[in-house]
DNA sequence: GCAGACGCTGACCGATCGGTCAGACTACGG
DNA sequence: CCGTAGTCTGACCGATCGGTCAGCGTCTGC
């Protein structure tokens, strides 16, 4: 019984393990802190290995984000049912918790590094995405006071999620984080339709 | 009338000249990602030069930064008085947003590089600081929802106005900008002492 | 007017950067 | 049993990195 694609994917995707490793790097010591040496040494490959796989120390990063991205973008999409409709803004809430905690390395880069590396292609589609999202709110927020509590409900919340030392989010359960964080967001965010 | 010091500083301080010139492109495209040669090349001067004036690069990195940082420790410093009285919250709130836009560039560089370049002396002894400054808050704040509130407060502020694009903020008057920071910052925060 | 300090520079250093390339080794289909 | 495609590697490339050093003027106090 043959299939178009192969019968049996290598059990080790060195590709995916490649991107997965040089995300970890990207975001703990930056895009230029980090070398294509490094991230070979760290998965047990030659220089040359990674840049078989990938193009370009570029191309690397751009694919390692790549998966994150596309969600952000699905994420955008499902916002604008939820937006108009009232009662989901909860939802909403939740679900954008859940992204950032999904996503914590690639959100990390993003939110860290973005304004640095805006000149790499999937990276400013990631910031035009994030754009987005905080422009179909504040298509109908009139004040700045309210346009600012958005802003620091969202940054706020990526933030801790995110980029903080354990400082902040400490040892804490991280179950019950998510559910203040969900619930302070929420506070801030909901008042904005009055 | 001879004094102690060289009588009259050269009219321009290249070294100051330097350390702003370096702050803001490290704040720009990252410590990693700006070289000595490009710091020399936006003031004027041979690589050779920076180097006359700051045995390294880290050094003038540090040195860029040591003010804002030192204001910073002020900062913690008058802070514990606010933070017991309970009627200058208020005034704790406008003081932090205020020395968050006076050291833009320093705080940009501390939030969005704190965590990669945290074996650079400056840089870790800047994010102890912070670190305190929430600890004050925290050792009174029982529920872990509290304290995230104060996370998002402090955060969401400090990311609006110092790291992210123009996007959130806008062209909107910085003052506008100010004083609705600073009245959903005391929203976030006041309620804590209930 | 001379000695020395100061500010600055180009030439140069070894190390490392991202990237190329020619092969080596393996596995598989004809 | 051979050819070919896929995977991986070391040697090598020019460019750039942070940093050193000898020496160039200029300015100043003696």
């Amino acid at each position: 019984m043959p299939s178009n694609q192969p019968i049996a994917r290598p059990q080790t995707d060195v590709a995916a393990e490649l991107r997965a490793i040089a995300l970890e790097m990207f975001a703990e010591n930056g895009y230029s802190g980090t070398s294509l040496q490094q991230i070979a040494e760290a998965a047990g490959y030659s220089k040359s290995s990674v840049l078989y796989h990938f193009r370009s120390k570029e191309a690397l990063f751009e694919e390692a984000l790549a998966p994150s991205v596309a969600e952000l973008d699905e994420f955008l999409g499902s916002i604008v049912a939820k937006v108009t409709s009232d009662g989901q803004r909860a939802q909403f809430t939740a679900d954008f918790v859940d992204l950032l905690l999904e996503h914590r390395l690639a959100a990390h880069i993003i939110i860290n590094q973005g304004q640095t590396l805006s000149d790499i292609p999937m990276v400013d589609r990631a910031t035009g995405l994030i754009q987005r999202i905080g422009e179909s709110f504040m298509s109908d927020l009139p004040t700045t006071k309210q346009r600012i509590r958005l802003g620091v409900a969202l940054a706020g919340a990526a933030y801790i999620l995110v980029a903080s030392r354990p400082s902040l989010t400490e040892i804490d359960d991280i179950d019950e984080v998510r559910e203040a964080l969900i619930d302070v967001v929420g506070e801030l965010i909901t008042p904005l339709s009055s």
